[in-house]
DNA sequence: TAGTTACGTTAGTATTTACTAACTTTGGTG
DNA sequence: CACCAAAGTTAGTAAATACTAACGTAACTA
């Protein structure tokens, strides 16, 4: 399960390569002369292109887990704590736009089971760590709990997804950062308790 | 731009075999083997592969535009045009599983601009339509103005995307259209103008 | 220093894929 | 009935794709 640095290189060139074409334009062709070197030395590094790719998600699946599990852990109120969320988010894709096609590739994965799982689950873990945050902020009395955790869990996911999809359609065309901000401010007024 | 009935069941082939494997799987094998003649044959019907798949884009488009410019004429309220496209796009879902794909395949079709084109303007049309719809909702004074449209249709969209997509990856393992009615309670709590 | 291992190379292959060429069949229509 | 266009057929092809076999070489190590 551990990688080795030449793996994590492979890994971050198969993710600019669908960053830039979709799954579609992974090819071992592609990915080897990404790395500058023949189709067949990728086979010393991977046992076949189906790990590769599980490999990618798996990638990626950890550093969103870790930092999403670190805000959970900070001390602060369940608000500020979704706010950190959309902010790490919103920046993590601004920086790194290739992962974006990684993510959102339910869709392209479907032909392989192995691959469905791992993008399912990655969507599962963000839906629970969300849902508890929520929850706690609602005990705490921040957050409206007229509405179910896992509802509005559905409500922040599904807009802050809709909002990277449009952006990645439009070829980064405005400022995800500053698309953030506007929705951060809808998803508080949506979610904030109201003191009658 | 018309369709023979010849190509609208080719269409409809392509479709059921997006919906079970993906993108993926469409292929001129597996789609002239579903249509029951030989390969060659389709090439009498469509220019390529390509033409094919942007036929499947827009005659779904066609679909949905309707769905939905039926409802925006209707003479209800805003909330209850929003319930309705919520009850239409839930129950055609159900109804036909294999477009989920095809709808949900952004990031399949991005090798290719012109389909990729035809994505992104599927979504940004749904997108207008419920911003209008919204609009005139805030005018009436059913739905809260705090919010801009935009940002209120970014929320209901969002969030009818993730539900249908879990209910995909999940296998369609859950009653969507049940889900479909959570998701309204919710929504509708969400943007009903509260009264002071 | 001899042997092993890690990591490359070149050359090649079986399979798949989209598509074409050339021929046949079928069902109207003047 | 002759004609013709629409829509099918079989046979094939160039290119792409994932992957293998066999070999070279530099670095570490017993």
């Amino acid at each position: 399960m551990d990688l080795t640095n030449r793996q994590i290189e492979i890994i971050q060139a198969a993710t600019k390569l669908i960053g830039e074409g979709g799954v579609q334009s992974l090819t071992t062709k592609t990915l080897a002369k990404e790395m500058g070197f023949s189709e067949p030395a990728l086979y010393r590094h991977f046992k076949d292109k189906n790990e590769i790719l599980l490999s990618v998600l798996r990638f990626y699946m950890g550093e969103l887990k870790k930092g999403i599990s670190d805000i959970s852990d900070d001390k602060i109120s369940g608000l500020d704590k979704i706010k950190a969320i959309v902010d790490f988010q919103f920046g993590h894709f601004t920086k790194h736009p290739a992962i974006i096609m990684v993510i959102f590739a339910e869709t392209s994965f479907q032909y392989d089971a192995a691959l469905s799982n791992q993008v399912s689950e990655i969507m599962q873990q963000k839906s629970k760590s969300l849902e508890l945050i929520i929850k706690s902020g609602q005990e705490e009395g921040g957050i409206r709990n007229d509405i179910s955790p896992q509802q509005l869990a559905t409500i922040v996911m599904g807009s802050m997804r809709i909002t990277i999809l449009k952006w990645r359609l439009s070829n980064f065309k405005f400022d995800l950062i500053a698309e953030g901000r506007t929705l951060w401010s809808t998803i508080e007024l949506l979610l904030r308790k109201q003191n009658n």
